[in-house]
DNA sequence: TTGTTTATTTAGACTAGCCTAAATATCGTT
DNA sequence: AACGATATTTAGGCTAGTCTAAATAAACAA
């Protein structure tokens, strides 16, 4: 009944950015799309017909593009692939948290289910991968955890952190040095207005934050130690 | 100085395949890479000038072609990583051994240096595969295992198995009931002329095997126990 | 509402890899 | 030494995915 067409890794690659943008900007235009993949917005257009007519995406012309039920199936299912993989880089591997994003890019296009199916059974079948992003699952089941940025957290607040969603190598490598991860409690002590920097309260050593990165780590505030 | 230029999953998959062809065969024509990769005649020859072009083979038309320095270091690049890729699934997660052959032509395209490392050092720095098929090092070095076929040993003689040469899941898998895997002791009690069925002890049992499948297993003699 | 800026699509081209059919070279035999 | 069989290459074509330059539609502002 489903039928099953293999397909390629631009092509998901392409529906792994329309999700992403479908997500956080609501509606996806060619030009998003040319930027997040890195490509001339001519071969957009290309490549959002060809989708339209494998059917994992409805394009309208100058309108944009929406993903369908089986396009965001696909998604999901390379998003859980993705995830799946970093957190096994990570935990059985000892990779650093910065380099597993790439690593698991190109990864994710070749693994069986098989081998997807041993990887989660051996973590235990996760909920969220090491910048705390949420595993679908198999049945393409996604929930996106609460949180606001740290950004926007109130002077005196402790709170603890859900997600880094930011995975530029450098800058993840920075806050690996400040102890910023996923599930680590912090403490907003002080902040300079209009998006400025905050100073931090972290386990017992306390550190300044720009606002750039503070509006990329998502948090949710818990009762005073 | 080394440039370093990427290459395509699909010229690595050539360079491999020429290579085992001058393994196994002395020399490379068209007609053998073709049936190695299963593609047409044609194909090959407009593969093997782009190779030629890279300098990562010597070719002459109609006469074959033969890897370069640069060629042979490349091949056994992913031939490292095909073979530490095939040990580790097995070993770290658990795939039955017909089946990471398929798995690792995949992955050995895609993971990086870095990945690779961690995984040799995962295993201890491994010199065989799950068939026995020797690992090349870092450096490109490698050393084929001594051995002959388990079909040229003598009705009597005791020998441990060192290399299963075939790849084909069902053959594994039927091997595998007979539990004749690599390092394991088999004497061969009986053999049919002409390349006919054998018989053979494995530990307490003892089983049946013909001809074609005992040409694929690779040992050594050893003394009688 | 008209004109200008910006987003998007069309047109046309290119590369890597693959294919089939036809031409040609090599090899093994007589 | 020549012939037929076999191996190999050439010729020509196709798809996926990319690009630049040019045309056009949509959005915004006066
Ligand atoms: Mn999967
Ligand atoms: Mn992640
Ligand atoms: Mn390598
Ligand atoms: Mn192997």
């Amino acid at each position: 009944m489903t039928e099953f067409r293999p397909v390629s890794q631009a092509v998901e690659d392409y529906l792994k950015a329309i999700y992403r943008l479908e997500q956080r900007e609501g509606k996806v235009t060619t030009t998003a799309l040319a930027l997040a993949l890195h490509v001339a917005a001519p071969s957009v257009t290309a490549m959002v017909k060809r989708l339209h007519a494998m059917r994992l995406v409805r394009y309208i012309r100058y309108r944009g593009v929406v993903l369908t039920a089986a396009g965001r199936r696909m998604a999901l299912e390379v998003i859980r692939h993705h995830r799946l993989l970093e957190l096994y880089l990570v935990e059985a591997l000892g990779l650093p948290w910065d380099q597993v994003h790439a690593e698991a890019d190109r990864l994710e296009h070749v693994i069986s289910e098989e081998l997807e199916e041993r990887i989660a059974e051996r973590l235990g079948h996760p909920v969220a991968d090491p910048h705390g992003d949420p595993i679908p699952t198999k049945a393409g089941q996604v929930k996106e955890p609460p949180g606001f940025p740290l950004s926007e957290l109130n002077p005196g607040t402790a709170a603890v952190i859900q997600r880094v969603a930011d995975q530029d190598p450098a800058k993840l490598r920075y806050l690996a040095t400040l102890g910023l991860f996923p599930q680590v409690r912090v403490t907003l002590l002080e902040k300079a207005p209009f998006g400025g920097p905050m100073s931090l309260a972290v386990g017992e050593t306390r550190c300044t934050l720009g606002g750039e990165l503070a509006r990329q780590i998502l948090v949710v505030p818990v009762e005073a130690a």
